[in-house]
RNA sequence: GGAGGGGUGCCCGAGCGGUUAAAGGGGACGGGCUGUAAACCCGUUGGCCAUGCCUACGUUGGUUCGAAUCCAACCCCCUCCA
C-alpha cells in the first residue's frame, strides 16, 4: 500500500476500510488536491437499512468530514430490477409504490451521519429512477449496449456464480450491471462525480460504470471497495436472535441497538471501533489489547460510540442504564421493551406459556411452553415452574410492573394498564 | 415438441406402503462452562382451548384397513435432444 496522502484516504486506510480500489495513486493525489464527489449507491429493499449497511455510510461520513461532497444514491430503479450480485435465486419484484415509501424511511436512516443541504460539501440524496425510468430501448441499446460485450459479461461473478450453479439468471436481471453501469455515467455528468465506492460485491458493477464513464464521455472516474464484514468467527454480520439489526428506531428499539454492539465478539472489538466509530486510533489501540473480562470495558465503549452516532448521546445513555441494571445491578431498567396487560386480565391469570407469546419472547405457545419446560423462562428472575402457571397481580412489582425473561439476555416489561 | 431427473419441515438433505410430526446436518432457541464473548458439551426445534385435537412431504383426484412412499392428471424446476 502506498502512502496516502489525501486526509480522506488517509483515514479509510488507517481504520481499515480500504478493500480494492482503482488506481488508488491517482484517486489520492486528486482528492489531496480538489474537493471530489463520491456516491455510493443503496437498494430501495426495505423502509430500513441494517447495520450491514453502515460501512458504507461511514465512509460517505469521513468523505464528508475531510471536506468533500457525499452522493446518497437510491435504486429506486435499478431495485425494480434486482440484483444478482451473490444470489442465488431471483428477488421478488418491487412496486413502485413501495419502492418510494422505502426510499423516504431510508432517507431517514442518513440524517444522523450526513449534512444534507445545498452548500458545496453537504450532502445530496438521487434517485436514480429519475433517469432510468425514462430510458427509451433502441437509443440505449446504441448508446450504451454497444459498450458491453456478452463475453466479458458472462465473466462477471454476479453472472459466472450463477449460470455455474445453474441457477436462472433471468435477462432482466441480466441488465442490471448495465444499468449500475450507467447510474455512474449519469452521476458524472450532472454532478461531477469523480469516485464510486461499494462493498467488495460491488466491484464488477463499479468496474463497469468505471469503463462506461470512460468509453463515452472520455472522463477518468475511480472506484473503491469496501471488506466484506465478517464476525470474528467467520458469521455474517448483522444478525442475532432478534433478527436483522435495523438502523430504524421503529424496527429496533435503542436499548437492542445498544446490545448489539455490547455483545459482539473479543475478536471484533478493535475492528468495529475503528469502523463503526470516531475514536481516535490511538484510543482503540489501547482499547483493543485489553483481555478477558476487561474486554468488557472496550465493548461498553464501543455500544455507547456506535449508538450515540446513529441514537444520539441520550439514547445511548439510557440503553447503558438499562444494560448495567439488567446485567451488573439491580432493580429494572426503563429502556427494557415492554408490553401493556389490562389489569383486569391479571386478575382473571393469565397463563404463562400465553403471556410468553404475548411479549414476543415466544413465537407460539408451544415455542412458550418448551421454554418453561427446557427451564429458560423467569418470572422476576425466578425460574419458571410449570408451563400452565398462571400470572397474577401477586407478581407485580412495587413499581406495577412484571419483568419476564427467557434466557439471560431477553427480558420483557409486562405493565398492568388500566 | 421429445427423452430423462427432480419438487420433503426455516435451509440442505434422507426416507420410497404401516413402528413417520418424518433420519442426519446447518441454522435458531434454551441450559452448562465463562466475562452479557468465542470455542466446546447437553437439550429443544409444526400449530392449538393440549394426558387430547388439527394441519403437514408441489397441486388435485384415485388405489389401500393404512400413502411422503403406489397410480393418474396438472403445475413448476433442471439436464440432454429438436
Amino acid at each position: 500500500m502506498p502512502r496516502l496522502r489525501s486526509d480522506f484516504l488517509a483515514i479509510l486506510q488507517a481504520r481499515g476500510f480500504l478493500h480494492q480500489a482503482t488506481d488508488l495513486e491517482g484517486l489520492d493525489a486528486l482528492a489531496a488536491k480538489e474537493r471530489i464527489t463520491a456516491y455510493i449507491g443503496f437498494d430501495a429493499t426495505a423502509d430500513s437499512l441494517h447495520v450491514g449497511s453502515l460501512l458504507p455510510i461511514m465512509c460517505l461520513r469521513w468523505l464528508q468530514k475531510t471536506g468533500h461532497k457525499p452522493i446518497v444514491l437510491m435504486g429506486g430503479g435499478t431495485t425494480k430490477i434486482g440484483d444478482p450480485s451473490g444470489k442465488d435465486e431471483s428477488r421478488q419484484l418491487l412496486t413502485g409504490e413501495v419502492i418510494e415509501a422505502n426510499i423516504a424511511g431510508i432517507k431517514c436512516n442518513f440524517e444522523p451521519f450526513l449534512s444534507f443541504g445545498t452548500g458545496e460539501t453537504d450532502a445530496i440524496m438521487v434517485n436514480n429512477a429519475d433517469w432510468l425510468d425514462g430510458l427509451t430501448y433502441i437509443p440505449l441499446l446504441r448508446d450504451v449496449g454497444r459498450h458491453f460485450t456478452i463475453n466479458r459479461m458472462l465473466a462477471f461473478d454476479s453472472v459466472r456464480l450463477r449460470l455455474d450453479r445453474q441457477q436462472p439468471l433471468t435477462f432482466l436481471e441480466f441488465n442490471y450491471m448495465i444499468l449500475q453501469a450507467y447510474d455512474y455515467l449519469e452521476l458524472s455528468r450532472r454532478h461531477g462525480c469523480r469516485l464510486q465506492m461499494g462493498g467488495s460485491d460491488q466491484w464488477g458493477n463499479i468496474v463497469n460504470g468505471i469503463e462506461l464513464t470512460r468509453r463515452v464521455s472520455s472522463k477518468e472516474v475511480f472506484g473503491l471497495t469496501t471488506p466484506l464484514i465478517t464476525t470474528a468467527s467467520g458469521q455474517k454480520m448483522g444478525k442475532t436472535q432478534a433478527g436483522a439489526i435495523w438502523l430504524s428506531p421503529e424496527r429496533l428499539s435503542n436499548y437492542d441497538y445498544w446490545q448489539f454492539w455490547r455483545n459482539c465478539e473479543d475478536g471484533d472489538v478493535g475492528h468495529f471501533l475503528r469502523l463503526f466509530t470516531e475514536l481516535p486510533l490511538e484510543e482503540i489501540a489501547r482499547l483493543e489489547v485489553l483481555e478477558g473480562a476487561e474486554l468488557n470495558e472496550a465493548k461498553k465503549i464501543l455500544a455507547n460510540a456506535a449508538t450515540t452516532l446513529l441514537r444520539g448521546a441520550a439514547a445511548a445513555e439510557q440503553a447503558a442504564e438499562t444494560a448495567r441494571r439488567t446485567f451488573e445491578g439491580d432493580g429494572l431498567g426503563a429502556d427494557l421493551p415492554g408490553i401493556a396487560v389490562p389489569l383486569s386480565r391479571l386478575e382473571k391469570g393469565i397463563a404463562l406459556f400465553h403471556l410468553l407469546k404475548e411479549a414476543g419472547l415466544a413465537a407460539s405457545s408451544g415455542e412458550g411452553r418448551r421454554l418453561i419446560k427446557g427451564g429458560g423462562a423467569r418470572i422476576n428472575d425466578r425460574p419458571a415452574k410449570n408451563e400452565t402457571q398462571a400470572i397474577t397481580t401477586a407478581d407485580l412489582s412495587a413499581e406495577g410492573v412484571i419483568k419476564l425473561s427467557a434466557g439471560k439476555k431477553r427480558h420483557v416489561l409486562v405493565k398492568s394498564v388500566n
